[in-house]
DNA sequence: TCGCGGGCCTGAATCGTTACAGTAATTCTA
DNA sequence: TAGAATTACTGTAACGATTCAGGCCCGCGA
């Protein structure tokens, strides 16, 4: 009989509700999810009054009695940034987010240990569900979160032998379709710029590309130890250098928006006309690319719905259903 | 004497220090925050126990005591996209954030109300402080967080007469500084692209153009009502337009990066050549856009400083400072 | 008429933390 | 040396939600 203040100001609480319908706390707590044991009337007195005083459950204290956090961490490496995939990741979760419970914690490691902020998530319980990307083929963030039972969703596949929810683009069929369109357009001697080998996608992007120069007799020129990951300028060097090269590409296959305009600012310089010369083709994940340098070709991969895929997939992990019935492959 | 298994594993909590230790919990509660009531012997016991068991706080506990939720809510219109701002602030953010107990929380708002999401995170009190962009003049956002005593930065200053955190680019200098560039190549006949006049940001870009007209005798070409939050395809036309007109500009400066692009696009598309028939003078935020686009002169905005900056305003003003210490306005 | 089973509701315990009011034991003051 | 003050620690009561073991009342069968 200290301080029941319920009717001055304040958030809403069980109590509030309590007091307001001359209820039990408990009984409030069950009427509000439908507990069996509660009358149909009461409980539709006490969801309207809630409704009315706009009641919304204190996320700590349903956090400290249940253990569920209500968020979804987004672990992201700073490497990352495929221009925009960060935003239209993020816009694409919260898609999926909204009308939910559940918000979005981001977590970006500084490149050192990839494991650290997926142990610190499980260890301290922070999230219900984690979203990862940068997917190796064996990647340890996959064993660790299995063994410990905590829903997630990675962004590209693994290699594993170990079934878990995912959404990949289909770099197979990319690369053998933009094989395709260079053969169409009269190429014979291409070369890949492709993902670093520590991601799976890699060998996705190789396959795809090996199967198209053997579809339609076409060889590779082989570009050396370079890949997406590498510094621009170094790509850019790599660029002008097929300048000098007599037996030079007359199609490039590039894997990442940034690195075809790297690519393509190095061929410039050294005068070499893109779409005369020499054709380009990669990804782009917003109409940027082919706004900018209509020349070069490009092939959409959407990370939006990457983004939606993937929350509702961790989501519905959460939820109990399989995780097996979560797995997208996404056609260019 | 039920269940009082503290040998066996779970999350180490309070209750499993006090047993280590043979204290009650509310001492080692006072201990680890050093409390002064406690000796120092026992303060060091307790915490060096706490490190050896690697004891957290468990934040529900902490929130539902003490209302202190740890979060720093980051709210962005899914509007926003000038080529990695997202990305650069949340790694900003995350940057000042790390080795604190804060965590980022990302909220994203379609373009209906900006309002939404600060009333959900004030009335549900689920963020300590809160970090907006695309700041207005008047923004009413502004005034409700200062009336509900909730910390918060702005990217962009208001002009409310009201004293705040902020992190701004000086847009002033800016094109100040991008009007000397041009009359420095022997250009005259300056037009400017801005930001849309709802934005304040527009008024310092507007008068430091203005400014800098007046002070090397040159004039504008005016684009009409035209700003870089216009469609791209809106803005490339507008630059396919300029090939037609005899009294067209012979330079150009433009509030955005992406927009720099298009109407750059739509200039080269009539057979105008940049850095030749017309100088282009652009902010952008990574080298990438010098890098890919040398011909158009680039002056850098760091978004990943502003999110530092505003990160860290918002945490000195959660922790009592005078918010009136945490005002940055970065040159160009 | 007694007993028993439902239907509907409530109180107490609990999650981990902190604030606050004690409480012993020791030290200081007069 | 009695009494006051200080030191070092502890128990209890919250914060808001959920769970679970009851409890009361009513109707029904024997």
């Amino acid at each position: 009989m200290t301080n029941d203040d319920q009717s001055i100001g304040g958030r809403p609480t069980l109590k509030t509700i309590a007091f307001m319908t001359g209820l039990g706390i408990s009984t409030v707590s069950q009427a509000l999810k439908d507990g069996p044991d509660i009358s149909k009337a009461t409980r539709q007195r006490v969801q309207l009054i809630a409704k009315q005083i706009g009641y919304r459950p204190n996320r700590a204290g349903v956090r400290l009695r249940t253990g569920k956090t209500n968020v979804i961490a987004l672990v992201l490496n700073t490497k990352e940034e495929s221009m925009g995939l960060v935003s239209e990741m993020v816009y694409g979760i919260s898609d999926a987010l909204s009308g939910t419970s559940y918000h979005l914690v981001v977590t970006p490691y500084s490149l050192s240990d990839p494991m650290e902020p997926i142990r610190y998530i499980v260890e301290t319980g922070s999230a219900d569900g984690i979203i990862i990307s940068r997917t190796q083929p064996d990647d340890p963030r996959v064993g660790y979160l299995l063994d410990h039972g905590m829903p997630f969703a990675t962004h590209g596949r693994t290699n594993m032998g170990v079934v878990h929810p995912y959404h990949d683009f289909d770099n197979h069929a990319f690369a053998l379709e933009a094989v395709k369109i260079l053969h169409g357009r009269g190429r014979k001697n291409i070369a890949l710029l492709g993902p670093p080998p520590t991601l799976l996608y890699q060998r996705h992007t190789r396959s795809g590309f090996e199967a198209g120069l053997r579809a339609f007799d076409m060889r590779e020129y082989w570009l050396g130890d370079i890949d997406t990951d590498a510094e621009l300028t170094g790509i850019i060097a790599r660029g002008r250098g097929l300048g000098q090269d007599e037996a030079r590409p007359d199609g490039i296959i590039c894997s990442a928006a940034i690195s075809a305009l790297a690519i393509g600012a190095g061929l410039t310089e050294c005068g070499l006309r893109i779409g005369r010369d020499v054709d380009l083709v990669t990804k782009e994940s917003s109409q940027l690319l082919s706004l900018m340098r209509p020349e070069i070709i490009c092939i959409t991969e959407n990370f939006r719905a990457a983004g939606r895929d993937l929350a509702r997939a961790v989501m519905a992990w959460i939820d109990g259903a399989d995780p097996a019935n979560f797995q997208f492959l996404a056609g260019p």
